[in-house]
DNA sequence: GTATTGATCTTCT
DNA sequence: GAAGATCAATACA
């Protein structure tokens, strides 16, 4: 999977010019969604983080599809299992989230919090898809995994 | 194969 | 009025 983190004092995330109405949920508790509109047609899906209250997330960006892999395929209307959540945007609509979303404890029902089975490792790399702060190495994608957001992403590997 | 554009919401200038 | 943490369809080489 694929991440990539945004701080308070970040000039790239929702959270560097205060608390709107849009992005209220980032400085909930730690632990909930952060949902987002993105481009007017998109939802982008982040988790919150304990940053007392300033706003501060994680931007899921992609992830490997492992479970309900039929359902993604009917929301998605798409074949090819690598594209199904390669990507927010992807993502957020093969797993089925929208604004209804926002702010919801991650914990609970529908959502399921695991702790890994073991210590994953992670490569970190530059951020994509921002315009400012984009040379930060806030992205982080699962060391082995093959299923970026980026068809060829530029590693920092 | 790469490049450009449309969709259309929230916030910023 | 413009831009953005995007994607998919279309146009071109």
């Amino acid at each position: 999977m694929e991440t990539e983190a945004y701080a308070p004092d970040d000039p790239a995330s929702h959270s560097y010019r205060g608390r709107t109405r849009r992005n209220a949920a980032m400085f909930g508790p730690a632990g909930r969604l952060y949902v987002y509109r993105s481009y007017g047609i998109h939802w982008c899906a982040n988790v919150v983080c304990e940053a007392d209250g300033v706003g501060a997330a994680v931007l899921v960006r992609a992830l490997e599809p492992t479970a309900g892999i039929e359902r993604m395929r009917e929301r998605r209307g798409l074949e090819d299992v690598r594209l199904l959540c390669a990507g927010p945007g992807r993502l957020t609509e093969a797993l089925g989230i929208t604004g209804a979303h926002d702010g919801l404890p991650l914990d609970r029902c529908p959502f399921e919090l695991r702790p890994a089975p073991r210590p994953v490792a992670t490569h970190a790399t530059t951020r994509v898809g921002i315009t400012r702060a984009g040379e930060l190495p806030w992205r982080y994608v699962l060391a082995g995994s093959s299923f970026p957001s980026r068809p060829r992403p530029r590693a920092v590997r």
